[in-house]
DNA sequence: TTTCTTGTTAGCACGAATTGCAGATTAGGA
DNA sequence: TCCTAATCTGCAATTCGTGCTAACAAGAAA
């Protein structure tokens, strides 16, 4: 997504105010490639901002997407993430501890779908599941996951 | 999945039992291509075995997927919906009203992440989205979109 | 700078999806 | 038939997210 600045800009041009919860949740969510969650965020905003509500944090995020800055990515896992990445890029997520990177994909071009007539394409999303370096070390200790987050992760992003 | 037949037997190698529920349940998943949410199942269920709880739906779909027998698909828009398809396929979602199909993809083996050394992946999933026909046609009359679910889902399912 | 209008925020209630719990029930072996 | 462990049901609790509204504050206008 654009810079704060930026940001502000276009909030103003469109009759919107720029208030101090939104500069700092700009900032917060620019080139964040963690793919917070709204809750996740709402914990940083309110490290530097205390008294912010989570309730604006979910409003925010919503405008920015509206606006088309940011992306909601469902992965499963129980709640939705965000990402101001709006390169054309796809996901990896480690099924051990839920983690969500950014990967660039080469031959998504290529992709086919058979036998889908009655059906007018306008996006592909790719995600790759596996194990990240730093869950592959704990289980070689182990011999088993060890950072699985919660039943629920664990049954929704293993297949 | 397997036929409810083959299930049971899987079941009672384990030492589970077979109830009526397990039974019926395994009748309605069983090529069951409609991808239904637990929710939805359970209305199905209910119109045979009035009395059937939904905690049972919930409890008997998370241990088919425990098994393997089935999947969790979950592509935004709310509940999670479950897939007894095994086959090597993927999902398409109309972004109008929520429907999703399966497909067979072709090229999928030809999809290379790019810098992403330190990550074992295991398993590649891929999402179109687009329109589907029936949606197609209400736009084209109405000029806009008809048969829009909810706010929700409109806003998960969109970019 | 003060005023005024209108968009925003905070906070709580509410809703949907899903799971935890415990007592009542039942499948299936002895 | 009896017994026991597994299962089912119903409800409470939890998590994620949104609707609503009174208090509040940008920022344009005077």
């Amino acid at each position: 997504m654009q810079s704060p600045a930026a940001l502000a800009a276009m909030y103003r041009s469109q009759g919107r105010k720029i208030t101090p919860q939104r500069q700092l949740l700009f900032q917060l969510m620019h080139e964040n490639d963690r793919h917070p969650t709204a809750e996740a965020l709402f914990a940083e905003a309110s490290a530097q901002m205390p008294g912010i509500s989570l309730r604006t944090v979910y409003q925010t995020l919503n405008e920015l997407a509206e606006m088309g800055e940011l992306q909601f990515i469902d992965i499963g896992g129980g709640a939705t993430r965000f990402d101001p990445n709006l390169d054309d890029h796809h996901h990896v997520v480690c099924t051990d501890c839920g983690q969500i990177r950014d990967v660039h994909v080469k031959g998504t071009a290529a992709l086919r779908p058979l036998d889908l007539e009655d059906f007018t394409v306008s996006e592909v999303g790719v995600v790759f599941q596996g194990v990240c370096s730093s869950c592959e070390k704990s289980r070689a200790k182990t011999g088993r996951s060890v950072h699985a987050k919660s039943p629920a992760l664990q049954a929704k992003v293993s297949k």
